[in-house]
RNA sequence: UGGGGGAUCGUCUAGUGGUAGGACAAUGGACUCUGGAUCCAUUGGCGAGGGUUCAAAUCCUUCUCCCCCAGCCA
């Protein structure tokens, strides 16, 4: 554990940049980049990738890029560069003056093009889509060539000035690179490099009618910015020749591209298209839903950027498919939280406690910890009184084996405060719900201990009835049942692996009244319970809202279910 | 049936010829004014077969399984 803060375990692409670096190549330089596409909201499998690019720099005295690959108009705005630009530095990491669009790039690339062209090494196609795609062949069969490929360099050089000016329709042309249409990879089957789109462009506005393609765009900007190591996930692992072959074509600076396997998490979806299902079809409240696995979702949940940064060191680099599981983040969340987070009480489900021998209209202010962890944080001041709110879950009439909470006749703690026995339960004449219970305490046992020394099983949290404050309480749970959701053989897609219980609202909770002035994303551990945010977005003064960002961890919930087997 | 990748405890990940290690999870125990935290212990793994070697997760070989690729998306 001591060896995560001073030397970071290896993986595959650390051993690479060290080996580069002992044989000097790249003159000792380590320059890295994070390249989103601005079109949806980052989750944490870009943690994953934004982590690594930023650490590897920083551990070798480099930077890090921050590039929108903002090269289709059509799919991109700018609600996503400001979201994604706030969820890289909430994370912690700082681009400096090392920030960059591809669209920057755009009169470089077509100059590129333009050599390309002169050098026999692009044309211009005319051929449809529908075309192109039927001469490109299939996985197993050769493609062939188009009629167009044998165009002279200066009449495709032609072309692809007017592509440019404006003088074409939509589709009408593209420019292609000249590789080889039999090549078993089909990226290198002429793959296209500019279409035709009309389209304004976020920050180009109007100035472009034709836009580059991601292959051939993207090993330029990391070329023109003098990247060192340019990191991607598995899938572009067939798209490396095709990176090479531009950056040798050009004879221009060769960043070496490595792919790593993207993170999968247990109980989530991370695809794009899943996650902007879910937003769509309302599944969610937003991309900043407490259950997303969406950064600004994690934020709004109450985890932390050290948790977060944990995780992503801990779940290592490698090039295999693999599924973390959940419970991991869930464990470096709660590390985290453990360490800093305050002590509060909190009822979510009140039952009523009236103490038969506290004398009427009596408040005592009791001292409690604010962290047993860590003693600096200090103790605040809670009141105590008559009547009080328990957990309802806290007292069983008739309690099972092990339960070590509160019955008739049974005497436990009550956190910082009394030990309290209960003497009789007042129930619903109607259904037989418990609605309140009267007890006695020992007043010899102010701030919770006995100088008789006899031991209590239980220690309870409550709230005195008088000074509560009313909240509001939302507890999560997994979004998705399964481990892994997925479309089924039969047709039944991922959303019918849904968890209809992932969000339930207690809206009748009760919590102690140092809470009355909780600064917004403040987080707190509500005593045996969990750890608990003010909601940023539902939460006002008036209406206090909390999510539960993590449970504690639950022995007796384990030994009721093991009690339910038998 | 084309090409590119990948297989190490339940999960994630180290280990590049010399006793397979860590983390999470699980289980048991200690401790405890949170059934939290902490501490200790236990369980459990090299996809399969053949070969080389004193010695193989690691080298050779055959096989099996999994992932990716036929956007004018990235």
């Amino acid at each position: 554990m001591a060896q995560r803060d001073s030397i970071p375990a290896p993986n595959f692409i650390r051993n690479i940049i060290a080996e580069d670096l002992k044989a000097n190549k790249n003159e000792g330089r380590v320059i890295t980049r994070f390249p989103p596409e601005p079109n949806g909201y980052l989750h944490i499998g870009h943690a994953k990738s934004i982590c690594l690019n930023f650490n590897l720099a920083a551990e070798n005295g480099g930077t890090c890029h921050l590039r929108f690959d903002d090269t289709n108009p059509s799919k991109e705005e700018i609600e996503y560069i400001e979201s994604i630009k706030k969820d890289v530095q909430w994370l912690g990491f700082n681009w400096g003056k090392h920030l960059y669009y591809t669209s920057d790039y755009f009169e470089k690339l077509f100059d590129y093009a333009v050599r390309l062209i002169k050098d026999g090494k692009a044309y211009v196609d005319s051929l449809s889509a529908d075309e192109i795609r039927k001469y490109r062949g299939t996985l197993t069969e050769p493609g062939k060539d188009s009629p167009y490929r044998g165009r002279s360099s200066g009449e495709n050089l032609d072309l692809f000035e007017r592509m440019r000016a404006g003088e074409y329709e939509d589709g009408a042309h593209v420019l292609r690179a000249k590789i080889d249409m039999a090549s078993p990879n089909l990226n290198m089957r002429d793959p296209t490099m500019y279409r035709i789109r009309r389209a304004v462009h976020h920050r180009t506005g109007d100035r472009w009618c034709i836009y580059p393609m991601y292959d051939f765009a993207h090993c330029l900007s990391d070329s023109i910015e003098g990247i060192t190591h340019s990191i991607c996930t598995l899938e572009f692992e067939d798209n490396r020749p095709l990176y090479d072959w531009f950056l040798e074509e050009l004879g221009v600076h060769h960043p070496q591209q490595i792919e790593f396997a993207r993170l999968n998490l247990t109980h989530t979806v991370l695809s794009k298209r899943k996650l902007i299902e879910l937003v769509k079809d309302q599944h969610v409240t937003g991309w900043d839903d407490p259950r997303m696995p969406t950064i600004s979702g994690l934020r709004r949940r109450g985890y932390t950027p050290e948790a977060i940064r944990d995780f992503c060191e801990r779940i290592g680099v490698a090039k295999r498919d693999s599924m973390v599981d959940v419970a991991l983040l869930e464990h470096c969340l709660r590390e985290n939280l453990n360490k800093k987070s305050p002590r509060v009480m909190a009822v979510l489900n009140p039952l009523r406690v009236v103490i038969d021998n506290y004398p009427e209209g009596q408040v005592e202010e009791l001292e409690a910890e604010n962290n047993p962890e860590d003693p600096d944080m200090g103790t605040r001041k809670v009141p105590f009184s008559r009547e009080l709110y328990i957990e309802q879950e806290d007292f069983r009439e008739d309690p099972p084996k092990k339960f070590f909470r509160l019955a008739p006749g049974r005497e436990v703690r009550l956190k910082h405060a009394y030990y309290v026995t209960c003497v009789s339960v007042i129930k619903n004449e109607k259904t037989g719900a418990v609605t309140e219970l009267h007890c006695t305490y020992d007043s010899e046992t102010r701030g919770g201990w006995s100088k008789d020394g006899r031991k209590v099983k239980g220690t309870l949290h409550w709230v005195s009835a008088a000074h509560a404050l009313k909240a509001e309480v939302r507890l999560y749970d997994h979004l998705f049942l399964k481990e892994n959701p997925i479309e089924a053989k039969d047709g039944t897609d991922f959303k019918a692996d849904l968890n209809p219980d992932s969000l339930e609202t207690l809206t009748r909770c009760r919590v102690e009244p140092s809470l009355a002035d909780v600064q917004p994303a403040s987080r707190y551990q509500f005593l045996r319970q969990g750890y608990f945010c003010l909601d940023s977005a539902d939460s006002s003064p008036g209406l206090l809202v909390f999510n539960r960002t993590a449970t504690l961890r639950d022995t007796w919930a384990k030994i009721q279910k093991a009690q339910e087997k038998g």
